[in-house]
DNA sequence: AAATAAATTTAGATAAGTCTAAAAATAGGT
DNA sequence: ACCTATTTTTAGACTTATCTAAATTTATTT
């Protein structure tokens, strides 16, 4: 089938769609998947010889069809794994990325629905990303930041941007976790950090903090 | 740390220095990984500079300290994820090879120990072979191939040689598994055939298959 | 619209793992 | 001990994925 790294850049350029609708820079892919622009053109051109990319030289990148439904797999892949990880091996939300990286590339659909079956069909991983089913179909929840409640407003937290493992042992830190009731107190303009309620508790965070986590209103 | 590559052939490396204790073979190696002799050598010299086997040119190739314990863990893992895949996703005891060969690459140790204690510490794997500890440890049952019993003798059925489809496929149409008893009723020295007395049934078996049924006596 | 800056691609090189074909070493038979 | 057959190694080439440095294209500024 396709290869690890095919299968990385897959997933890069999906990811990055969401933000470049337009099509994805060469230098944007090379950010995000560590590496150099050349390389990416490289890996670009074979991507698009397996019809995999549809790429037009200096025009950026956009996923086919096919590369879409591949990426897809692969992210359902990662997110079961994750929430094998934590639900069944007792790993904690900040250790599970970097296994699922290696997880996600094993081959057989047949591994694939027999874990989603054992896991009980999740819809969302441990960071609140949504998992998709078998047929690649997830929901998009109308999550916002947390950044962008104003005062007084409330709403549940229900996932992360960032699940780097020093964000998320930060709100572990600090007893925030997916699930619970956050309400804004206060927002400091100047600096945009925020005081927050959460559970009785009063907690002040900085932009960082509320730029990174998503929440659900009412 | 390890490739895959030079995982399997550490693997490879394993299971032929039981029948070769004077150093393996360049040719055996080849056979055995499905390749040529001469990329087994080139990559003999590599796990040879990674201090990982014994290499004298033209004299075979033995594990080193570190070699063995590699290939242990490798293995260790092959069979965990064996025997996960048979008693959790419900996997046949004739699909789980290639996925495990895939699975067993997978690098954490934290991982390899949860999947371990979540798995209840499994002695043996769904073939009946026996799955090191995390020190690497495990016991070498005092096991014989079923071909070696004499007539009217038994014995309990607890592992198989070849472990392909095929084989485990035969088994599972003729109603043999591990753990049931098997007596020999007859044995023909013509062509090695026997007929066997397997759970009221009797059964007559071409002597390929006694040679890949394992079985413990009294 | 020309000049400059930034982004992207091309060219050529490297490392891992493999291959074929040829050379060298070992083993076996007489 | 010699000749031959077998095994093993070497030499040189290929593929995948990467890199650096140079060339090219696109974008921006004046």
């Amino acid at each position: 089938m396709f290869s690890f790294s095919e299968e990385n850049y897959l997933k890069a350029i999906f990811h990055l769609e969401r933000k470049y609708q337009a099509g994805v820079s060469t230098n944007a892919l090379a950010e995000e998947m560590d590496t150099k622009a050349s390389s990416v053109t490289d890996m670009i051109k074979k991507l698009s010889e397996k019809e995999l990319v549809i790429y037009k030289k200096y025009q950026g990148v956009k996923l086919s069809e096919l590369g879409g439904k591949t990426a897809i797999q692969v992210i359902r892949k990662h997110r079961l794994w994750e929430y094998f990880l934590v639900e069944k091996l007792n790993f904690n939300w900040d250790e599970v990325h970097d296994i699922a990286e290696q997880l996600e590339h094993i081959k057989s659909e047949k591994l694939t629905r027999e874990l989603d079956k054992f896991l009980g069909f999740p819809k969302r991983d441990p960071h609140g990303d949504p998992i998709p089913d078998a047929e690649g179909n997830f929901s998009v929840a109308n999550k916002m930041l947390l950044s962008e409640l104003g005062k007084a407003e409330k709403g549940i937290c229900v996932g992360v941007k960032d699940s780097s493992s020093e964000f998320l042992r930060f709100l572990d830190k600090n007893n925030i976790s997916l699930g619970k009731e956050i309400e804004v107190l206060e927002k400091e303009a100047f600096d945009g950090s925020m005081l927050i309620l959460i559970e009785e508790r009063e907690l002040r965070i900085s932009q960082l903090i509320s730029n990174n986590l998503y929440i659900k209103i009412q």
